[in-house]
DNA sequence: CATTGTGCCTCGCAAAATGAGGTCAGTCAA
DNA sequence: TTGACTGACCTCATTTTGCGAGGCACAATG
């Protein structure tokens, strides 16, 4: 699903903690390696949110820190290397229960803006 | 509109950008001073949002720094001060730029998350 | 008279994103 | 073969924000 590029640029203190939401999506999907996640948001957005690295990859090795997810290696015909990441059952979990915050913190807020127009 | 207690406490990081947007909202119904704000959201989210002062006071500072809002003091009948802030033409300019931005980053996340269940 | 509630505020800390930077390896054209 | 470009990984300092804890002052209640 393709969301339509906003003529407001989407301000960046709203992304703050829901990065690991979007990422444990995304792997959901299937294994992902960093710079194609980039891409993949990017596209899907239409442009507007480009994740940046910075936010990444410390999110993604946080993550795997606390074995949400795991990475391996993998080398491409070429001989490059890419490093996949890869959803863990605790992070299905933790998906399962980050969702569900997730709406309970957009009807909070949508108590108070009011429903949408 | 009462939103109805969430088993699980929503992350502060999710919070995070979001309290202009709820302050301009609250403060669009007419002119609160903190502590009703306070009160106000912690009633309406059914007690599992309080708005913290120390997130609180700054917000609205910030705000009156930029003329989003005003405020103005208010001796109650026993004497004691009340300090109310209301919002400006300006502040409701931003808050319809900022609520088409919320909706705008709902959408975004949800693109990632899917629909709601 | 002491406690609770009202009501304002500030400060230091922690979490997270940003922006900028750095590295290395392939590709492709001049 | 050199140089530019892209893919691909990463880190670091700074900024923004919320939180927790605290402080102050006064009124109402027991």
């Amino acid at each position: 699903m393709i969301v339509p590029k906003p003529e407001v640029p989407v301000d960046r203190e709203l992304l703050k903690g829901s990065t690991p939401l979007l990422l444990l999506s995304l792997l959901c999907e299937g294994p992902m390696y960093g710079y194609q996640i980039i891409e993949t948001v990017r596209q899907r957005t239409g442009g507007t949110y480009t994740l940046k690295e910075g936010a990444l990859y410390p999110a993604l090795h946080k993550l795997e820190a606390t074995e949400f997810i795991t990475s391996y290696w993998e080398t491409q015909e070429n001989g490059r290397e890419r490093r996949y990441y890869a959803i863990q059952p605790a992070g299905q979990a933790f998906l399962t229960a980050k969702k569900k915050e997730w709406n309970q913190f957009v009807d909070m807020v949508q108590a108070f803006v009011g429903p949408r127009a």
